[in-house]
DNA sequence: CGAGCTTTTGACGGTAGTCAACTGCGGTGG
DNA sequence: CCACCGCAGTTGACTACCGTCAAAAGCTCG
């Protein structure tokens, strides 16, 4: 896990997630605690991964910028996405609890993290309950979203999948300030749309040329533009969760 | 969701959690707290659903005993079993925070399941602060439970799916003394196996026989034997995680 | 310009889904 | 008592979706 740690130590009253509009904002004693518990930041360029399945992890973090890839990989080398993480996400609470990570974060894009540390955690619990409660929050939004991922691998066909996951990553990302009108910029390769959703590379290629022909997504390396958002969610038979404001760190 | 409520209310000192070998014990002060905190206890038969998808939920359960099943249902009536809830598990911790339910839960055996107010939450949160990180660890456990699931459906084979379900079950059942040597009694439908693992039923059933004739699980409609463990979880492709004793409550 | 990665295309085979029918079993009611 | 029903499990036949293998084309970067 390279980078730059700490480069520029950004003040969390000037926390870049503040005036995000899909997060609440914190209240100024909440701050005044995370100014304290933050350690310090971590820059990483796109590839770099941030954490190692079978590693352990000293450290949690928070996206504060940009984009990246939860995964497992099997010994055979089979590999499987478990989710994207974008701004406000907390990642690590897994290395927490269970000793080894059960799997590795790569950057998508450029990303900036908020590290913490993992054994001041219980503190944080004791302290600032609310924020203790929020990181249950966060989990539980999390399981939400595995299990919204398990039913279109489990039950959705090919072309349905691609959608599903075309609309679930420019939600996440409208959510999180990182789209701009109908477009989210955002690179991913075939391999890593593949392994997500359970499909060969060669299949979720075909696939994915059949979907630019609907017209309801064009998804291309470097964007996913979804003209008609309300279309696009029916016909990948995707149930919106209510979007309340999240909460973070 | 009917059932009889507190039909015979257990002081939470004699909860049959407390001597589960898979699970870690409250300390007395903590009993004390959950002894007020526990509004009843609901007690329900088996095919009952207890929690239903698209409803409001006002309780949080505790699982004292018996096995649940979670799932979602699109629209069109195709089904994904998300997973399963065993002694110690904590069910709505979603409803709490996301208003209509994502899922339904419906009970596998006969069961009796511990009630808590959802209101309340914020203040166990508050005093009782090593219970809310419990319940975060409850939460960041069953993500990486939704892990693996994701995983098998993703990318394994149909054959790998069966015996890593077996496996799945068979240990989730010893680690909460629902085992009996090498056999767990558990009623599933092949329809249900289908739908956790996001096979056809046909399917489902010829690969179960497949899986009959390997001598690694034999599992029938009664109960999952596996005579070798170590076997089955290799040839699976089950990494195993780390068996500390879970808190619960 | 060549190396290496990603995307694309073709051909082929196998895995898994669909449709349909039959069996076995337990419960219900005539 | 047994016919009848519904449900779970089973089997066969057919199809199609999807994976694998292989190769070529486009791209970026040193």
């Amino acid at each position: 896990m390279r980078g730059k740690p700490a480069a520029a130590r950004i003040p969390c009253r000037q926390c870049p997630l503040l005036n995000c509009k899909g997060l609440r904002p914190l209240t100024s004693e909440q701050l005044a605690f995370m100014e304290q518990f933050k350690q310090g930041e971590l820059s990483v360029s796109k590839g770099t991964q941030v954490m190692v399945q079978g590693s352990l992890s000293p450290h949690l973090f928070t996206v504060l910028e940009g984009v990246l890839l939860r995964f497992k990989t099997l010994e055979d080398g089979r590999r499987q996405v478990v989710n994207f993480a974008f701004p406000g996400d907390f990642l690590g609470l897994q290395g927490v609890m269970i000793d080894p990570l059960t799997h590795s974060v790569e950057a998508l894009t450029e990303v900036r993290l908020c590290i913490f540390s993992r054994e001041r955690v219980g503190e944080l619990f004791k302290e600032q309950p609310d924020l203790g409660f929020d990181i249950t929050w966060l989990s539980a939004k999390e399981e939400g979203a595995l299990e919204e991922h398990l039913t279109a691998l489990g039950r959705r066909t090919a072309l349905e999948r691609l959608t599903y996951l075309a609309v679930f990553l420019f939600m996440r990302g409208r959510e999180t300030g990182t789209t701009v009108g109908d477009r989210l910029k955002l690179k991913i390769t075939q391999s890593q749309i593949a392994d997500t959703l359970g499909l060969s590379l060669v299949h979720a290629n075909r696939t994915l040329q059949r979907l630019r022909r609907t017209n309801i997504a064009s998804w291309s390396a470097e964007e996913i533009r979804i003209p008609d958002l309300e279309a696009a969610i029916a016909s990948a038979k995707y149930e919106v969760i209510s979007r309340q404001p999240l909460p973070f760190i």
